[in-house]
DNA sequence: TTTATTTGCGAAACCGGTTTCGTAATCATA
DNA sequence: TATGATTACGAAACCGGTTTCGCAAATAAA
């Protein structure tokens, strides 16, 4: 349909071969003919064909990235972080969202084998399936897991410093006076809330206080996390602290205490992992714990154009940590 | 590297064609061939190579979604919307992000043309821009406006009855007993912004009401749209009640209202379009006119199969126009 | 001046599928 | 039994680039 490099060719009577060599740049073909052809193509608009160019180069020149949701505030800048690295290396970023539905996630990976992209960005799915088919294309090409990996998966990843985040939340609820605090967790097998949870129960105790299997709430079921809550809410002796692990726990537990007419921060005070904008919107501004989405992005792209130029496999995964900030608002004042 | 057809062909003691024809389920192939194959294929787990099939094919299987933002509540439902149809057509959807620069909307339409999708959805990025190389696109594959488009584009699109939404804003404030009502616009060459825009002067007229070219703020520029806000918040006789024309302005409202201590809605009503799933969580819980971007990514992507079923244009760009709906919650009370 | 290098370009193979076309064998029809 | 139509498959062209290789002419070294 369009202008090949078959036309260029046969109108300036040269070979494709010294057409393609010329804009590519090469050495091969003198000054005078490169010029030539360069200019001949931009009057004529030439584009290359994508495909073609793929096939025959074996690399596709787009990185693919796996995300459970969009509508997450996180999830967004990150996505802004990974582009701004991507495109200075002249790559293109396909978007794929899961949903957080692990069928949909392997059906994703399963995808790529096609050979849509040179590598992946991932933050995995919430769900009990096996992580085989993650293993599966770690093994095949460069993967980076950024913010949500799983452990027994073997894969360079960007992380914040959860252990940290999750005690200085708990932190700061009980030094504004919380004895009881609840923590809302989702999938435990996930190692951004086990090490949230660590630095939960590493708070309690250097404040010298129990940890009780109660105050561990999980909500893990979309469907039952509105009533879990309502009844923990309800009950004799509720929390008066809740930690938040995800944002989406965090307006869960918003929606529930204005139904519930539980006064924040008065009746229970929250502290939530948000990358939410309009965290101080909301009734009341809420306190979050906020990780650095953007930088975060950048990271893990970065991390995985070095493996795209190495070629080959680090011999032990690369790990980069880095801190997210706790903003203090009246939802914990 | 992978399994490729030949090598199929060379185990199995068959053609290549023999067998692309066979695991293409082609009549021409016996059963029992037929079977051979694709049993063996499976054994072997034989994925086929995207780019070569799509180079001969001269077909992608790919549509393309350009988005001004992700972030924004209704892009990110409309995106579900449109991969739900895409899904069951076999279709994938590649996201790409403008962040309402007129100048990446260009680079990404301008990629398009090296053949990586068959068809594109779009919602326009704002800017004085022209659309030029919107309409060289649409002329070479099929494009779907959906929510935000150029008039001046001959092209599909998917609305939403934005006079009507515009004058229920406006008339429910005026209904709530606002004297003066704000109308806070932006790019004002926009389809959605004229619409809301026509139906907040219709409500006025049709209560008797002036419209004041100093009620119509025009926010194009995010960086002093706060300071704009302000200064109009702050006037010796302020409006008491406004109109938000997209979401982005809903949320600046309440941050110029917050930050000038001004009671909404006792100071000041105010209405916003918007999908946040969190309205009711804000302080105070927002009333939105909430589009249906669910739907309306749906009847978008179907537009497109339509189009690429056809390979025809259509004589005359179809359009599709869905109902928003007025939430009322304390911002207006 | 002869031999060795370098330079500039073309021919052809190639990437991995899809599609057209040809043909031998089988089947139906007269 | 002779003729026409199917059936089942293979050979080869093709999609549009990239890359290898070969070679003649120009240049450098001996």
């Amino acid at each position: 349909m369009g202008i090949t490099i078959k036309k260029i060719a046969s109108e300036l009577k040269l070979a494709v071969s010294t057409v393609s060599k010329a804009l590519a740049g090469s050495h091969e073909i003198s000054p005078e003919t490169r010029q030539r052809v360069v200019e001949y193509a931009r009057s004529v608009d030439y584009i290359p064909n994508a495909y073609a160019s793929s096939l025959r180069k074996r690399t596709t020149g787009n990185i693919g990235v796996v995300l459970p949701e969009v509508a997450d505030s996180f999830f967004s800048d990150a996505i802004n972080g990974i582009e701004s690295v991507a495109r200075q290396k002249g790559y293109h970023v396909i978007i794929y969202l899961t949903h957080d539905d692990q069928q949909k996630e392997q059906a994703i990976l399963n995808d790529f084998r096609s050979g849509r992209v040179d590598g992946v960005l991932m933050s995995v799915s919430l769900g009990d399936g096996s992580h085989t088919h993650i293993e599966e294309m770690a093994a095949q090409k460069p993967l980076v897991f950024f913010d949500r990996a799983w452990q027994d998966v073997t894969a360079a990843r960007v992380l914040t410093d959860d252990v940290e985040s999750g005690y200085n939340a708990t932190h700061h609820l009980l030094e504004k006076g919380c004895r009881r605090i609840g923590f809302l967790s989702v999938h435990k097998n996930l190692n951004i809330i086990q090490q949230r949870l660590q630095g939960y129960k590493n708070a309690l105790a250097d404040h010298g206080r129990p940890v009780r299997d109660e105050d561990i709430i999980d909500c893990t079921h979309p469907d039952t996390n509105y009533d879990t809550l309502k009844t923990l809410l309800t009950n004799p002796n509720p929390p008066d602290g809740l930690v938040c692990s995800v944002e989406s726990l965090t307006l869960l537990a918003y929606r529930v205490c204005h139904a519930l007419n539980l006064a924040i921060p008065n009746a229970v005070r929250v502290v939530g992992f948000s990358n939410l904008g309009i965290a101080a919107l909301l009734n009341p501004p809420l306190t979050t714990i906020t990780q650095p989405a953007f930088a975060m992005g950048q990271a893990a792209a970065t991390l995985l154009f070095n493996a795209l130029e190495r070629r080959t496999k680090a011999d032990v995964p690369e790990l980069k940590i880095l801190p997210s900030v706790l903003h203090e608002r009246a939802s914990t004042q």
